[in-house]
DNA sequence: AGAGATGTAAAACGTTCGTTTTACATTGCA
DNA sequence: TGCAATGTAAAACGAACGTTTTACATCTCT
């Protein structure tokens, strides 16, 4: 395990669990076991340390969301949330924590949130045949609500969402 | 307008534009129009402030709620939405910005949380004429991710949760 | 008239912030 | 053999943090 993979590992973990403002450069040169120096090099900054972050986690979550049909989204969902825990989106808290001030940052959370836009219309298309625009919003709506409703619901939310979206798909196929 | 409610409001608007943590005392006496020593004495520390704030925040939403169908629900929230912008929910928000380890907070955010679902159960159960605890999930799902997803597809997420929500609640009905 | 409450202005508290620097050790490749 | 590259440990940078203090001005009520 590369230094840059360690850093970038670690800080995904603080910035998560603690927030990006409130996590001090101490303790993540602690967490990553590194000098200063070392972490500076490979992060630059706090700010792109954490566009880091955003971007890795964006090519795990995509990855995840790999599927074929509305179902399996919220499948994965599932799993995702029994993996990393409910703590809400970490795109939209980080961009929420710095006003969307910081520009690294968001960009890697308006790259993302554009992405999954897109891969929902896809998921969408594949299942029902046809292109829609308007369950895609439905659908992402859900997904979002799961992913900030289980914070306080815990997995009720996502079952629930998954419960949701199977009425609306099953109602827009016919 | 005494100083206790200007502090509040202008501590709200800060807090919710840019932040809890990357907020300052020093932004906030100047926003307020207080010396800090005023500051300290009615707000007692940055953390109750912000729990004050929450407290606020909660009565004028719940205010805003108090309906009594499951679509006027979504209208009200079409308001707020306009009025106060999509900025995400402000209590999660702050749970997550500290790691809920700020007392003060953690309990403002756990309560205003356990009051909307208590109350959404109700207009539910209005709405239907029995309790639906599965639809008020559901619905709760749907509010809560119109809410995020607005924060990046506009007003345009919320009226898609109306439209979902009113699907689900005519189909529970029969 | 005088006391108590409420306010301001501004300096100071010690701590922590993100970041850079100084000085030195280890490694891999020419 | 020697020189880049990559790492560590630790001190230091100035700025900003949340909070308290000192010194003084206004009010309000008896």
């Amino acid at each position: 395990m590369d230094t840059t993979t360690k850093l970038t590992a670690a800080a995904e973990q603080l910035f998560d669990r603690h927030g990006y403002m409130a996590t001090g450069m101490d303790r993540l040169t602690e967490a990553a076991g590194m000098s200063s120096r070392t972490l500076y090099k490979h992060a630059g900054s706090k700010a792109q340390l954490m566009a880091r972050v955003l971007t890795e986690r964006d090519r795990r979550f995509m990855a995840r969301i790999e599927v074929q049909s509305v179902d399996a989204l919220f499948a994965a969902l599932e799993d995702w949330v029994r993996v990393e825990g409910t703590r809400g989106c970490l795109f939209l808290r980080s961009n929420a924590e710095t006003g969307g001030d910081t520009p690294e940052i968001a960009e890697a959370v308006a790259t993302h949130k554009a992405a999954f836009h897109r891969r929902l219309g896809d998921v969408i298309a594949a299942d029902l045949g046809h292109a829609d625009p308007a369950l895609t919003e439905q659908v992402l709506v859900l997904f979002e609500g799961a992913t900030h409703a289980a914070v306080y619901r815990g997995a009720e939310a996502v079952s629930a969402a998954r419960t949701a979206a199977a009425i609306l798909v099953e109602r827009a196929r016919s």
